[in-house]
RNA sequence: GGGGACGUGGUGUAGUCUGGUUUAAACACACUGCCCUGUCAAGGCAGAGACCGCGGGUUCAAAUCCCGUCGUCCCCGCCA
């Protein structure tokens, strides 16, 4: 029997006429006289019903059981009155099967394939195969390809071209840690796995392919997190003879088309700017959630010389004190309130100091300390009302802002002040160029060596702590969707940059020579971005996890529980690469 | 490298804090059999199924307390 149409795609304009539909016992309801069966692919259910009047055919709908494979034929009908069911796109048809044919047949199952239970991930992982034919899973990987689709839709569209880049590549030791790939016909080299196309895109601009994408693979030996995978899948861009708001304003439009295709939602463009040392100082965080608030406060002026020596003496030593007004807050006890100075000190803080703005005064354990115009100054910069709650921190610079920042959030998420249903793009801008590495005593690019300075000043080690660099990264809901810079492309300035990074002992003019070259040869003005496509899937699939939006996901140990890898391998393998293991 | 949560029939959980007749473990779903001609996360009846991740210790007695170990998840570090 071949197969006329998918089980989920059957409407009332079928009545009438035979069909031909295969798929999965999604469930079974024998109700001794009649079966019913909803027959499930990946396109939705739909109701089949076996009469007792066709004997052979019940025989066999007897003995159905969940997750066989079936072909079934039959005509389809519209519901008998009172038997629709709502919940289903086909709930007013059902099919009456006048043929079918077990095409395999199912065991007991690990777990059911329903929707409606939580299943261990573990386990999840190891029958990847069942927990991915689950409808909510189906939908999840249906949407990614239409994500996916509509990116390369809109980019054709706007004359870019899909170009592939190697993913046998160069190990550069600086970001994340490579994946490594040894070289069988040259000993004792290594290939690296890309951890994005960054120097083949550029390379395409010089060669005047003018604009490029490519949604692909990116590798980063680094620990996995809810939103961090070993290999993971970016929508890649790059465009020659553009400043930046050339691809700020591509990126919008590809997104506007996206929500409005995908998830028919209208996002509303341009999206909002905010500087990068802004948005550090008023959300702690250089990807804000700008869905709540909630804002950060800097009272570093107003208490350099107050009498709680705490805070005058870290500002005194070139430290800052910054504080968040906690809406309602008062209400939290003194353990709840310890648990917030935990978090904070998780985050590096050595402590935490807090106020209840009560009726009878502000609460505190330090309020002796401070005069009348001083809380008048902190509850007005605050705004604070009665029975909020305000915390400070004092300390460096980048502790505060770090601590604040994940207090921030974590008070957002737990006083439910956010909503789940808006989607707030944001571009973050002007970073800083370089900072400075204390433990290695260098500095260091904030995005990558290829950035563009703002400006033509000529850059040495002494001026770079004050340029900003052309960059700007897409913020969504406070994760950072993806980032972009306009690149260096002028030979001259790109090794200036390479100067202030090198160490004594290693030289990135060497290791980036190629490049340098390429420079040379007439290099267009360039720019472009990269997108977290699997970021992107899960913010509008509504998950939490980047994994329910890939379909062989490795576990937080960096393991495949379903094909088990990674696995050790033959001497005889080892041996052809001239690779020996010591393990410890 | 570090911090935290979890691990109990096939699945999801209760029981763990305060060790012991709420019979060596409860409930729901799934499973098996029977009944049932309109259900749809079907219903009814009956049944099978776990020595509580693994190892060790404390104790008269351990799912429960302690130590170790493995696994999953969350977070810090890391991710230019």
């Amino acid at each position: 029997m071949k197969r006329s149409s998918y089980c989920g795609n059957v409407r009332e304009d079928s009545i009438d006429k035979d069909i031909v539909i295969c798929g999965w016992v999604h469930s079974r309801r024998d109700h001794g006289g009649v079966i019913f069966i909803d027959l499930r692919d990946r396109e939705g259910l739909l109701q089949i019903v076996f009469q007792p009047e066709n004997k052979e055919t019940f025989k066999i709908a007897e003995r159905l059981r969940s997750e066989y494979v079936v072909s079934v034929k039959g005509l389809v009908r519209k519901r008998p009155k009172g038997t629709l069911n709502p919940n289903l796109l086909t709930g007013s048809i059902e099919l009456v099967v006048s043929k079918v044919e077990i095409l395999n047949t199912c065991p007991g199952l690990p777990f059911e394939v329903s929707n409606y239970r939580e299943i261990s991930e573990e386990l999840r992982l190891k029958y990847r195969y069942l927990d991915l034919r689950r409808p909510s899973f189906q939908k999840n990987f249906i949407m990614r390809h239409k994500v996916a689709n509509e990116v390369r839709v809109f980019l054709n569209s706007e004359s870019f071209l899909e170009i592939e880049t190697p993913f046998l590549t160069k190990s550069t030791p600086e970001g994340a840690r490579d994946f490594l790939v040894p070289s069988r016909l040259h000993h004792g080299s290594f290939f690296a796995l890309p951890q994005s196309p960054q120097l083949f895109k550029q390379i395409l601009m010089i060669s005047g392919f003018d604009k490029y994408y490519q949604i692909v693979k990116c590798f980063r030996d680094e620990d996995l997190r809810a939103d961090r995978q070993l290999e993971f899948t970016q929508i890649d861009l790059e465009m020659s003879f553009v400043e930046e708001n050339d691809v700020m304003d591509v990126i919008e439009r590809m997104l506007l088309r996206v929500f409005k295709n995908v998830l028919n939602i209208e996002i509303k463009i341009p999206f909002e700017r905010i500087s990068y040392a802004d948005a550090m100082l008023r959300y702690g965080s250089d990807k804000p959630d700008t869905r709540f608030e909630m804002e950060i406060k800097d009272f570093s002026i107003e208490f350099k010389e107050c009498d709680f020596k705490v805070f005058s003496s870290v500002i005194s030593k070139g430290g800052i004190v910054r504080g968040l007004c906690i809406p309602e807050g008062a209400s939290f006890s003194r353990s709840e309130i310890d648990g917030f100075k935990n978090f904070a000190i998780e985050y590096g803080a050595k402590g935490l100091v807090w106020m209840k703005i009560m009726e009878s005064g502000v609460e505190s354990g330090i309020i002796k300390y401070f005069k009348d115009e001083e809380i008048k100054v902190i509850k007005s910069k605050f705004g604070a009302k009665l029975g909020d709650l305000i915390v400070f921190l004092a300390d460096e610079e980048k502790v505060v802002v770090q601590c604040l920042g994940a207090l921030r959030l974590k008070m957002g998420k737990e006083l439910d002040l956010i909503d789940k249903f808006k989607f707030n793009f944001l571009w973050v801008v002007d970073f800083p160029l370089m900072e400075w590495n204390k433990e290695e005593e260098r500095w260091q690019t904030l995005h990558h060596p290829f950035t563009s300075p703002q400006g033509v000043v000529s850059l040495n080690k002494k001026n770079v702590g004050t340029a900003k660099a052309k960059a700007y990264d897409v913020i969504l809901n406070g994760i950072e969707l993806g980032g972009g810079s306009i690149r260096i492309h002028r030979s001259d300035v790109q090794k200036e940059i390479f100067d202030i990074l090198s160490t004594s002992d290693e030289s990135a003019k060497e290791k980036f020579s190629f490049l340098l070259d390429a420079l040379t040869y007439g290099a267009p003005p360039h720019g472009g971005l990269a997108l977290g496509f699997d970021r992107i899937c899960a913010l509008m699939a509504g998950e939490d996890s980047i994994r329910e939006v890939i379909a062989f996901p490795k576990t937080q140990k960096a393991s495949d529980p379903l094909f088990n890898a990674p696995t050790s391998v033959s001497e005889k393998q080892l041996k052809e690469l001239n690779v020996r293991i010591d393990v410890g």
